[in-house]
DNA sequence: CTGAAAGCGCTAACAC
DNA sequence: GTGTTAGCGCTTTCAG
């Protein structure tokens, strides 16, 4: 029916060696005899199958992005579509099929069994793991060439790459120091993921830094959604001692607050400040727009590819460990910014 | 090294036929035999490795989703997610592993010879295509199981899902004309699209029933971007006869053409009633919030990948076409629902 | 119902 | 440089 490898090479009068070797730009071809066996292939629009190429050399170029979250929650937020894009750019860019898992529960185990023991694959990126995910020990134990997007808080001898996540939270929160505010309470992620932990760490760090307690009943735990904000803020409200600014480890997370901290008639910034993470789309919109710290969300899959790739590619190192930098975007629920337009025109705009 | 399907046989003291055989479940094997052959296979961890399979039995399990379209483009839009989401769903819930090539341009033609002709995949679903597309007349001659999102503008035989485009045109320029509008424009999408087409004849099949005129000027052409709206509306507002209502083919468009009627200073709906299409998420939060068309777009890539595995794994049946309703969403800026809040409370809420 | 045997289409030593 | 020869690990007739 198709082609076969077999045909090319007596099209071409050379044995199937040699059109293999042409097929994979082996050195040693001489160059009349290269370019007389390209010709027949483009003539023919000859493909070599994949599954036996596979099959006899051991490697299938193709590279597994699996995300173990639900289809709905994937979709419906603003940081994998970027990471998906950022993964897809580069497998297209270095000639890689990506196959697009997105796994829980009892699935997640389907495809780790077909997809990846079966070989389907050459390489894996997972996005995000939590501390309880049964996929990565056994992704480990398997030795199966893995890179994570986002560290994981107990497996450390994996690559990965991330945000500065720490710095960033540090940053964020010595910034709220810096425009005279003392009492500053921190809306956590949730603790079984790296990026909580380290945005969580980077917020004491700056307060141990400026020589200021730490006081337990600020530090509320969230779990990243805007309803899990609104509850948070509500309980540091209603402490007796009030504090006057918090950062929050997500701008969803702070979009949430926001509307607490309105239903609760305070002004932001003035009567409490803000300071969000993530820099999503609707920080800036918001009223006020909010302060928050920016990470290269794209570029984490950017790199992840990359790292993933080489690796397959290369000899095998050690495993990577990149961090991508972040930045502080200074807008107005900190009370640092231009005050926001819709208040009312009171003021000329800010420098 | 690894497993081999010899090595089960050995274990289970059974040929591994007999094993392939309860691999594929097939009905011909002794109930007692086969639970031996799967408890050797649990015990150990075995699973067949993907590119020995293929080769073997000519197919994959693997669906390709394909979209002609940049990166950016892809992923900065609220068209593309969903979709990707419904094929993912789908493909998870049928057992296929779904690829996802995002091509345009040279990479293109590499995807598609490596890809398709390389048969990496066992059928292709191309999301969007146009008219120009160099990509499907390859497909089709190469009889690869195909199904299209989007119907294309020439190629007919081929099947397809697609929302009832001209259809929802119809309802909401009839909607428009209920309320009592003579003069209705339309913004069009570029016409080299099929939905761009059939939005554009749904709206001529409502001025034809409604036995009202269809004027030329009155039809201006955008691309679907917001910038396209903005220009196209200023066109329409600088005719001596002006329009008093417009249906506009894209909801990103419409709030282009929001933006140029506030800054010539015309109210929405008082002045100027308008209708978008898609029902996209910041439709909802416009002031005025946006009447517009709800198209069903995660659904489009379930029934899509529905479509294709069905005939994977069935018979091989015509073409199918689908086509999935739509619903007009009525809000403000067609002036039939309640006025919009922010405009200051002159009224209570409306019904 | 089960086993033996013949490929599926390619790569990669190994000779020449 | 190029051809010859074994496989890669599975499915699938064909016998029995």
């Amino acid at each position: 029916m198709a082609l076969t490898i077999e045909h090319i090479a007596e099209l071409a009068r050379v044995s199937r060696s040699t059109v293999s070797r042409v097929l994979n730009d082996h050195p040693s071809v001489r160059p009349d005899v290269r370019s007389r066996v390209r010709e027949v292939i483009e003539a023919h629009g000859y493909a070599p199958r994949a599954a036996a190429r596979s099959l006899a050399s051991r490697r299938t170029r193709v590279v597994s992005l699996v995300i173990p979250r639900s289809a709905a929650s994937v979709f419906s937020g603003y940081f994998f579509p970027p990471v998906i894009q950022g993964v897809a750019e580069t497998c297209a860019a270095r000639d890689y099929l990506m196959t697009l898992s997105i796994v829980t529960g009892e699935a997640e185990q389907r495809a780790y069994h077909g997809m990846l023991r079966g070989r389907h694959c050459d390489g894996v990126i997972v996005v995000s793991s939590d501390a309880d995910d049964p996929l990565l020990p056994q992704l480990v134990r398997d030795e199966v060439p893995l890179v994570l997007i986002g560290r994981h808080p107990a497996i450390a001898d994996v690559a990965w790459v991330d945000a500065e996540n720490q710095l960033g939270a540090k940053q964020a929160t010595q910034h709220l120091i810096g425009l005279g505010h003392r009492r500053i309470a921190t809306i956590t992620g949730p603790l079984n993921t790296a990026a909580a932990l380290d945005r969580r760490d980077g917020y004491l760090a700056a307060l141990r830094e400026a020589r200021l307690p730490v006081a337990p009943e600020l530090i509320a735990e969230g779990d990243f959604s805007q309803e899990s904000g609104e509850w948070a803020m509500a309980s540091l409200l209603d402490l007796t001692d009030r504090p006057t600014a918090a950062f929050i480890a997500a701008d969803s997370m702070a979009l949430g607050a926001l509307r607490t901290l309105r239903e609760a008639g305070r002004q932001v910034p003035d009567d409490f400040a803000l300071v969000g993470f993530d820099d999503q789309p609707l920080a800036a919109l918001s009223s006020p727009a909010l302060t928050t710290v920016r990470q290269p969300i794209r570029q984490l899959g950017i790199t992840g590819a990359e790292l993933l790739i080489n690796r397959l590619e290369g000899a095998a190192e050690p495993a990577q460990h990149v961090s991508l930098p972040v930045d502080l975007i200074v807008r107005e629920s900190c009370g640092a910014g231009p005050r926001n337009e819709l208040k009312g025109g009171d003021e000329g705009p800010g420098a």
